[in-house]
RNA sequence: GCCCCUCUAGCUCAACGGUAGAGCAGCGGACUUUUAAUCCGUUGGUUCGGGGUUCGAGACCCCGGGGGGGCACCA
């Protein structure tokens, strides 16, 4: 469990004494280059092939870029890099030729398994309460990465790494023996080994394991980044986001509150009666919300489907199935731009609750979020903006009507002709397409005038009906819906409505989307006929929920751009 | 798709258009209480790729590539 509500302050990349590292600017790695200036042998050849490669479609220049594997070329292993130089050819040489001197002297350099006694964690819950100069006779195993080694003549101290925390080895000369002590001295950082020793504290107080027996687990045969800086080149960072982990506590900060967050929602969900529930990925038609989405094809079924855009309709189909209370926390796609707001593939959590309507479903939204925060950080006031929220204290509620005139001065309704309402887009700088009607001005204008100066948790309710297919029409407002957004630092983190059941009224809207599609529009729905048959067997009234789980995550976690809450975020394919 | 920024050793970063450097890592040496250990010595470069301008280009110009940010797109 995360305890620390504030982003820790810059420091190392290793973690020592609570500091961590400083994500930062700037960089390019240059291996491929340098492994032919390394190894500097001019019988290299073909080692430029990219592994990666393009291959243009000669055929229409309409056609995607195409990105095949090819096949690495192995003719630089007939060069013996000079195990004596730097660079990095020469580095992994060195360390191969250990893995080989350990195979000759019968010692497996990747061992199949090793059983410890505690994680790193638990080494310092048990044991961390010792003060300086403490000697005992604990015996204790414990595995990880060694990330740092001090070197002091006959004794050598070594920072062994795990996920939960770290500890420092203390190997002396006299206690492991010439061998043993020769032996780890052979050891490069990055290495995973596994330790048995005793506890101690040093003169310092710095609990340590008195070493006296060392297995090698794992080679690193390629060198770790910067041990103090870490990685700070966001392409490297994002495309070998495995050394990122091993270097930058910031990073596993944000993956640890990642997890956090779904576990929390999952717990409160459960709590709260309602069954994770799992849909297909390929559908039949993208629908559910307006976004562009990926095509794909089965080869069997012969017949093109798409990855879905939302989660929405299968889950209300079983609503009508009687399945009550559902959710479901998966991954959505949509074929559009990447910013550090989205990614063409996020994760998504929808609900729906039958008998409910979307005041309960705003108050399930704070519940959720109020709650994941607490179980993220062990605290429910963030930093948001320039501000300190408590996010237990209760969000603002606005109609988007009610915002845009704030922000313009101006009132505004749906029922308002279109022709005012896109004379006062124009004063705004707004390009309206002649398709759009009232209600889509009406969004247009909050997105325009509005929606960044939202900062705070603030759910905006009563969205046109026009632009909310799927919502059921305000009990007050014919022209409105009952449906809200949530919105922080004027980005959109969830959405959710009473649920539109009525399968007449249902078709109509769908009818009104697939005019607009036909008049070009390519986001618009089209009509899901075996939906429509679902609600003609009768859908409960119903309240329904999605949040976006990443920026939920970007917001918990305070970071400013979602590939940093998303482990391997969609990046063109590297070229090696 | 458009605009701006960026790419130098394995990593983190320097270098007025004038000999490509430092720290870390690596290598050799000293050191039994260090903790980014320290100290002495030392290896390592197709400066993202390709053209051009210039006596001379890491730097300036053009084309291409990766990444970041912004815009557009994204209910």
């Amino acid at each position: 469990m995360l305890t620390a509500g504030a982003p820790p302050p810059p420091g190392p990349a290793i973690r020592i004494s609570g500091l961590a590292a400083e994500p930062g600017v700037a960089a390019h790695s240059a291996e491929a280059t340098t492994n032919i200036a390394a190894v500097r042998v001019s019988r290299v050849r073909s080692i430029r092939e990219p592994t990666y490669h393009r291959v243009p479609n000669s055929s229409r220049s309409a056609s995607p870029k195409r990105y095949g594997l090819a096949p690495v070329s192995h003719e630089e292993t007939d060069v013996e890099p000079d195990p004596i130089g730097s660079g990095l050819a020469a580095e992994k040489a060195k360390r191969l030729d250990k893995v080989r001197a350990l195979r000759d002297t019968g010692t497996n350099p990747y061992p199949y398994r090793f059983d410890r006694s505690h994680t790193l964690e638990q080494l310092r819950t048990t044991y961390g309460s010792f003060g300086p100069g403490t000697e005992t006779d604990q015996r204790v195993t414990v595995a990880g990465r060694m990330m740092l080694r001090r070197t002091q003549g006959k004794l050598i101290f070594a920072t062994l790494v795990d996920r939960s925390g770290e500890v420092q080895l203390f190997v002396s000369k006299s206690v492991i023996g010439d061998e043993g002590f020769a032996a780890f001295g052979e050891f490069d950082l990055g290495d995973w080994l596994g330790v048995e020793g005793t506890v101690m504290t040093t003169r310092n107080g710095e609990l340590s394991v008195k070493v006296d027996r060392v297995d090698l687990l794992s080679k690193a045969v390629r060198p770790m980044p910067d041990k103090w800086h870490g990685l700070t080149d966001t392409d490297t960072r994002f495309r070998q986001r495995y050394a990122d982990l091993i270097v930058n506590e910031e990073a596993r900060r944000a993956f640890r509150i990642r997890h956090e967050i779904i576990a929390s929602f999952r717990r409160t969900l459960q709590s709260e009666g309602f069954i994770e529930v799992e849909t297909p990925v390929l559908h039949i038609e993208a629908g559910g919300a307006h976004a562009r989405p990926f095509v794909t094809y089965h080869n069997t079924l012969d017949m093109q489907l798409y990855l879905r855009i939302a989660l929405e309709l299968h889950l209300k189909r079983l609503i009508v199935g009687g399945m009550d209370r559902v959710f479901e926390i998966g991954r959505i796609f949509r074929n559009e731009g990447i910013s550090t707001r989205h990614n063409p593939e996020f994760t998504m959590m929808e609900l729906y609750q039958a008998f409910a309507d979307y005041s309960e479903m705003i108050d399930i939204t704070e519940q959720l979020i109020t709650q994941a925060a607490v179980d993220a950080t062990g605290s429910s006031v963030l930093t948001i903006g320039d501000e300190e929220v408590d996010l237990a204290q209760p969000w603002r509620r606005a109609r988007m009507i009610d915002l845009i005139a704030e922000a313009i001065g101006t009132e505004v309704h749906p029922s308002m002709p279109v022709e005012t309402l896109r004379a006062l887009a124009d004063q705004h700088g707004i390009a309206c397409n002649p398709a759009w009607g009232s209600g889509k001005i009406i969004e247009e204008l909050f997105e325009a005038t509005a929606e960044s100066a939202v900062i705070r948790p603030t759910f905006v309710t009563g969205h046109p009906v026009e632009i909310s297919p799927l919502a059921r029409t305000d009990r007050n407002d014919p022209f409105l819906t009952e449906r809200f957004e949530l919105f922080v630092l004027g980005r959109e983190l969830a959405n959710g409505y009473s649920e539109l059941n009525d399968p007449v009224e249902q078709r109509a809207r769908f009818e009104a989307e697939q005019a607009s599609r036909q008049a070009g529009n390519v986001e618009a729905g089209t009509v899901d006929e075996d939906y429509l048959r679902a609600l003609e067997y009768g859908m409960p009234p119903t309240g329904g929920l999605g949040i976006g789980m990443d920026r939920v995550a970007m917001l918990i976690a305070g970071v400013q751009s979602i590939k940093e809450v998303i482990l391997f975020p969609t990046l063109r394919p590297e070229v090696l």
